[in-house]
DNA sequence: AGTTTTGTTTCATGGGTTGACCTAAACCGA
DNA sequence: TCGGTTTAGGTCAACCCATGAAACAAAACT
């Protein structure tokens, strides 16, 4: 993995740069090009890639080894003449970032390497129709202590945390959140409250957004704009643009679930008619049929679906149609070629699939020379804790300067 | 106005920064806070504003001063003790955009100077049915020479230029323009070709992307996330997210027009079905009444509205509600808070804000609780022409040390 | 004339570069 | 097996150049 780093010819500082700033500028040069490196990379190469000189590398390198940001990694024997190359790699050990979910099954705790990673992943099954945001906050802030503690046994230092919820939310206040009956929770605030003792700096995120950040990770960066479409009880989407995510001026982007597909529809509890939402949640696929206890809807609406129930199927081409017809929007207007089925439609895509392509190719102006890609997402459920843990730890694989400075 | 100019916390080099680097850097920070300042600022203001000392905004300054970018505006005695300031402000004299336009009902180029001020303005009507492009590129070509001659005149020197285009642009080639009749028209080339005597760098650029510019510069960066609509033969949109353009993966963003209204409705010559085009363009709107000659379908449209001809109005409330649903589409995947009615829009706003006001107000889930604007465009049918101006001088806003290095 | 603030000059600091020289560790040919 | 060759990497000087600090000059006010 090589991060979310993306090369960007613009430079605007809003401080001015002295000596100083211009090593650590330099500094963080040569990290991305060892983070960017497939393999491990020697001293020489790096002078050769970044344009630095030798001994400049050389200054730098020692201070990233100092900081256990990266390692030397043995010898390269390749064969040819001359001195071995001496191997440089990011550090397996050193900083690390912990991502954590309020998942409509249960709640998801990850720590990642600098490397990208995953080091530690566990879920705890919970509901949450009995329990308020602070209990829910509380035994997130246990599994958060397992994770450090764990992960600490691999000399690894868990320097930030991110938390995803499905829901908008905005700077750490959590709109609402249908899937846990939440509204106007202050989970940034309750979660940092419970982890006073470990000392982190907490971000809160929508789900669907840092299960974007998941997937540009895992897919190594070769999707340059692509949405994530989360299906549940709501549907959520993280758009991600040139690589980075779009968060629209308050951080509420990607509400496709209210994406009007039938103006005069379904009503939907927003208050609006014919929203996404309405035909293809996974309350909307499995009409009023109960799901049967000890299961959840994701789990109802596959096993109907195999057994080839006509209703279940009926409502899952209803949902693939409504689907691509709002996706066909979201791409006229941002233009992207790539569509990410995540959540419950990872689980669904193979009877999603089909129609959404069919509804892209006649409803998006650009389709008709210029091909579109529709596919499960990779990291299926585990997407958004990923997501999360990444992100936290890409502020050090960003700005290297900062965790040196500690 | 204050340019395109936002603050980015983030910085990162793809190439060393050595100490020559460091000198451009902040070189340009200091450009941008006189960019930014709304009066003459002297240079003790700036050493404080930016961080850096006296001696070093003196020496930057003087820099400026000898590339003819800034210029000292006079004395301010402002009663205070102490040696008076020296103002320094934005130079009107040295580098300048050029603008060029191809509108429905004619041709229009434009020069703008460093700072932001329209020098030159000029418009030629024309209609396109009998010429090709390269008549019109030609045509254009001696617009924008006429234009850099009269600019000569006051000092200006055109640097780079920017073409407006009806139509959806990749890489200076037209992929389709129905409202001149044309498909696949390399119009970098041509017009480069046509202007090969003046030596300039030619861009080519969506219109409703360069009218969102040029309406973002107008609004003195006062709006953060907008979207510009441009009504007219086709409805094309312009994105703008923290300041900067949404372009999307090829730069085909903002296709609004193709948006999917009602699934089932009205056929698009696109091959699509409801798209807002066959609701609320022009010719939508005049259903199948002709235009009478020497008017234009704009023209038309706002004098059948205002004798209050029942048939009319009546499309303008289907277009209006049209238009609000594809925007709340558009708002609920983007979160931005304003929209701009421009082109032909503006002209008709006072018909259609009040409906698109009501279906935005239902359909934006986020409406409740965060209002939402919707106005007429400030720079009514010259927005694109100036927003093309602009974009071709804040190149050198953004980045003056590859002016000073010419 | 003294005060205050602005802008400039002078000098020291410090980072990066160049270049030279050196060591380490592989390969190669005798 | 051994010394020569080749390449990687470290170390040291000298230099460049931008910034910062402090002293200095300029132009207003009191």
């Amino acid at each position: 993995m090589t991060g979310l780093v993306r090369p960007s010819s613009t430079r605007q500082a809003t401080e001015p740069v002295r000596q100083e700033g211009l090593r650590s500028i330099n500094l963080e040069l040569v990290f991305r090009h060892i983070l960017a490196a497939p393999v491990p990379i020697s001293r020489t190469e790096l002078a050769a890639g970044t344009g630095l000189t030798r001994p400049t590398i050389s200054r730098i390198v020692d201070e990233l080894l100092a900081g256990k940001l990266i390692t030397e990694s043995g010898l390269t024997h390749d064969g040819r003449a001359g001195r071995p190359r001496v191997g440089l790699s990011i550090s397996d050990e050193g900083p690390a970032g912990l991502g954590l979910d309020i998942r409509s099954d249960g709640l998801a705790a990850c720590v990642v390497d600098l490397t990208g990673t995953v080091r530690h992943l566990a879920f705890a099954p919970s509901t949450y129709d009995d329990r308020g945001a602070p209990a829910v906050l509380a035994e997130l802030a246990r599994m958060a202590g397992t994770a450090i503690e764990a992960t600490a046994a691999e000399d690894l230092t868990v320097v930030t945390a991110t938390l995803a919820v499905p829901g908008p939310v905005d700077a750490g206040m959590v709109r609402s959140a249908p899937a846990l009956g939440w509204r106007n929770v202050d989970a940034g605030a309750l979660l940092r409250g419970a982890t006073r003792h470990l000392d982190l700096p907490i971000t809160v995120d929508n789900e669907a957004n840092l299960a974007a950040l998941g997937e540009l990770y895992a897919s190594d960066n070769t999707l340059s704009g692509f949405v994530y479409v989360s299906g549940g009880l709501g549907i959520g989407a993280g758009i991600v643009l040139d690589g980075q995510l779009l968060r629209g001026v308050r951080g509420w982007s990607g509400e496709l679930g209210h994406v009007t597909v039938y103006p005069d529809g379904k009503p939907c509890p927003c208050g609006s008619r014919g929203c996404l939402q309405t035909y293809a949640s996974l309350p909307a696929i499995l009409s009023d049929d109960p799901v049967p206890p000890h299961s959840t809807p994701d789990a109802a609406v596959t096993t109907r679906a195999d057994a080839g129930d006509p209703a279940t199927l009926a409502a899952l081409d209803t949902a693939g149609t409504a689907l691509g017809i709002a996706l066909s929007d979201a791409i006229n207007i941002l233009d992207i070629d790539t569509v990410l089925l995540g959540g419950a439609f990872s689980l669904l895509s193979s009877w999603l699939t089909a129609t959404v392509r069919t509804e892209l190719n006649q409803r998006v102006l650009t389709a008709a020379w210029a091909p579109l890609t529709v596919r499960p997402a990779q990291l299926g459920p585990d997407a958004a804790v990923i997501g999360a843990a990444l992100t936290a730890i890409d502020q050090i694989r960003q700005h290297p300067t900062t965790w040196l400075a500690r």
